[in-house]
DNA sequence: TTCATAATTCAACATGTGTATAAATTAGGA
DNA sequence: TCCTAATTTATACACATGTTGAATTATGAA
């Protein structure tokens, strides 16, 4: 390849942000190399320095969370009034929604990926989940240990993108995403405002720390 | 430090893999260095591929999944009767205890957190959950669609290991894991024995490419 | 035209990785 | 005692990684 700039005014910011992210989904931020990204954008490794200064910027930017928080909420409001009885089937069908039809899904997915192996990816999840999706939830609980239900939602929605995503889990993986969101809308409800079966009586267990 | 062999016997060999069980357990497959897990061990990091030919040997030796896979059907065959009605408190207590009370926890976390990043031990995982968990449950279901179902109490149980372990999210990761228990057996139970909400109606859904 | 600036690659560096080979030391049986 | 096998480190290789600095070419404004 001959040295400096090409001609024309190819957009190869956003060409090297598509192979970012398609890596970064694939394969989590670790295993997703510089190289490999830059080959895909048929790019030097040092354009993308040049473009994003280090890894964990384009990383940052290739995932974009303030988009994927945006579009939550938007879908979320969307999804109606905020009946407490229903917010177990909106946030269902919002999140399975979100994931399927939207660009968003591989976002989220290589955020999953790289949480698990990356310190710093799995706070910036952590933080992003509690204060886009736990805090909205909390707030508009009655129910008793409001924080609690909301992490049970998160624990169920994760999984369900672990299995689905990232262990491709059949028959789970390629079941349809409408019934997907019908089958888990009740198991939300019932964390969110069904009975917590003794979590209300301490005497049954040892005095939970976080009280 | 001298070469040679050291004075006495000196059983280096488990000082390893418990060296190495840490390490994979915090960082990962991947983010877990031969050389950081030898320095634990105060060991060269020759000594460990003499002893286990290459890392992905040490990790499963480490791991040790047919222990974790005994335990479980030991766990679940004294939780008593298999009556289908009670299958969900079951599973919960089994796994929920299995995770916090006995030595296995590290492996389970480690097998989640490489899973995410490395396709092997994610084909791994796969396999152990379909081999062990998946084939049992779904050999004690009359209700329709076992498998199903059975992917489902799956992705539930991960999503709650994922949140507490990898993810750390709070209050869950504090959270009694008796409690814990008590919680998510209903909805387990919902997902083994209860209506699935239009699975058997397909007119409603795109045909799913697995029947 | 001229000149600054943007775009792009090349070559290289420093570091970290898994692993192989050889050497050194000790233990245990003949 | 001597020999063989087991244990342990030192050294080094080959490779992959993120990042840097210089070199080269195109664009657009003055």
């Amino acid at each position: 390849m001959p040295r400096g700039r090409r001609r024309g005014s190819p957009p190869t910011r956003q060409t090297i942000l598509a192979a970012a992210l398609g890596r970064f989904t694939n394969e989590g931020y670790d295993r997703a190399s510089l190289r490999d990204i830059a080959t895909d954008a048929g790019v030097d490794p040092s354009l993308i320095i040049h473009y994003f200064s280090n890894k964990e910027t384009l990383f940052a930017e290739a995932l974009h969370l303030p988009r994927i928080s945006e579009a939550l909420h938007r879908t979320l409001e969307a999804a109606g009034p905020g009946s407490e009885e229903e917010l177990g089937a909106h946030i269902a069908q919002a999140l399975v929604g979100l994931l399927e039809v939207s660009t968003l899904a591989p976002a989220v997915t290589a955020l999953i990926r790289s949480a698990a192996s990356n310190e710093d990816v799995s706070r910036i999840l952590r933080e992003f989940l509690t204060r886009t999706i736990l805090r909205r939830i909390t707030a508009s609980l009655t129910a008793p240990d409001p924080a609690f239900r909301a992490a049970l939602v998160a624990s169920q929605v994760l999984g369900v993108m672990m299995a689905r995503f990232v262990l491709r889990l059949e028959p789970l993986a390629s079941a349809d995403p409408g019934l997907l969101a019908r089958v888990i809308a009740p198991n939300l409800q019932h964390y969110l405002t069904g009975d917590l079966g003794g979590y209300n009586h301490p005497e049954r267990q040892s005095a939970p720390p976080w009280s």
